[in-house]
DNA sequence: ATTTACTTGAAAATAGTTTTAAGTTATACT
DNA sequence: AGTATAACTTAAAACTATTTTCAAGTAAAT
C-alpha cells in the first residue's frame, strides 16, 4: 500500500511522515485515474475541509515526484499535471486536438528501440510518450461536420 | 524557404508578414539544432541591437506554432522549448538525468503502434516521445566513480 | 529535558507568460 | 493618392503557477 511505503521511505531517508503528507498521497490514491495538477489538489483537499497550505502541497508533490510515487506530466498547458507512478505501468497518453481528452495508451513496441539504446550506452530510465491528434468520438463528429457541408 | 512559405501562409489568412515576424523565425532558423525558449529568442534579438518586445516574441512563437513552423518542446524544466517543426522529421529526445543534454534520437519503431491507433479510429496528428537516463558519457563516468569508490 | 533537525503556514518573491491600452503600420477601398 | 479599416507592435501592468523565506511548531535523538 503507497502510504506504507511513503512511511517506509520517508523513515529510511530520515524524513517525517506528517497528517499533510499523507493526505497529499491520499488524494492521488483517491483520484488515481486523473491527471490532477498541483491547484487541484489542493482545492480538493480545501474542500473536504483538510486544509493543507500551498506551499506544503507543492512540497509534498515535489518529494514524492523525487521518491518516485508520482510522475510528472505536461500537457502543454502551462502547468504540470500528476499521476500515481504505478511500476510496470507505461504512461503513454494520447491528447485529444479537439476535445482535449486525454486517454491512456498501452505500449507494447518500444523494445527494439529500448534494445538499440542500450547497445548505444544510453540507460533507460523513465520515458513519456505523448501523442497528439483526434480522438474516435471527435473524428466522428468532424466526419459528420463535413458530411453535413456537403 | 521558411520565410517565403510564412510569408504565404499569413496573406492566405489575412495576416502580415512583419519584419518581427521574420525576425523571430529567422532566430530558429539559425540556432536550428538548439531548442529555444521565448526568453532565449529575446535575448538573441536584443544582443543582435533587434529589438522586438517580449509580447511579441510570445504571440510570434504562438502564432509559429499554430501555423506549424515551430514545436512546442517541455522537458519538465518550467519552461517551453521550441523547435524547428521540419516535415518528417520525427523529434524524439533523450535527456539526460545527470547532464541534462538533450540528444536527437531517431525512431522508426512507432508504425505498428501508429497503425493499431489508426485501426481504432484515433487520428495521429503528432507525438513526442521523451526518454529521461544516462547519457554514455555520464554512465562512463559513473562507472568510473563506483570502481574508484571499491 | 534539551538540543537538533524536520516541517508547516502565510506571505512575499520569482519566473514565465498573457493582457491592456495606446500608438503605428499595412492593406483595402474610394 | 487619400482615407478608412483592421492588423500589428510596444511597454507596462497583470496574471498564474510555482518557489522561497522565515518565524513558529513538532517530533526524534541525545
Amino acid at each position: 500500500m503507497y502510504i506504507e511505503a511513503l512511511k517506509k521511505e520517508l523513515k529510511d531517508k530520515k524524513y517525517r511522515m506528517t497528517p499533510q503528507r499523507e493526505l497529499v498521497l491520499k488524494v492521488f490514491i483517491d483520484n488515481e485515474n486523473d491527471h490532477l495538477g498541483a491547484e487541484d489538489v489542493y482545492r480538493i483537499l480545501f474542500s473536504n475541509k483538510h486544509s493543507v497550505s500551498k506551499a506544503t502541497v507543492y512540497r509534498t508533490i515535489e518529494l514524492l515526484v523525487d521518491f518516485g510515487f508520482l510522475r510528472k506530466l505536461d500537457f502543454g498547458e502551462g502547468i504540470y499535471r500528476y499521476e500515481l507512478a504505478k511500476k510496470n505501468k507505461m504512461h503513454h497518453h494520447f491528447i485529444c486536438k479537439i476535445c482535449g481528452k486525454i486517454y491512456e495508451i498501452e505500449e507494447k513496441h518500444l523494445d527494439i528501440l529500448k534494445k538499440e539504446l542500450e547497445n548505444q550506452g544510453f540507460v533507460f530510465e523513465d520515458f513519456d510518450f505523448k501523442i497528439y491528434g483526434i480522438c474516435p468520438k471527435c473524428n466522428k463528429k468532424t466526419k459528420k461536420r463535413i458530411e453535413n457541408k456537403k
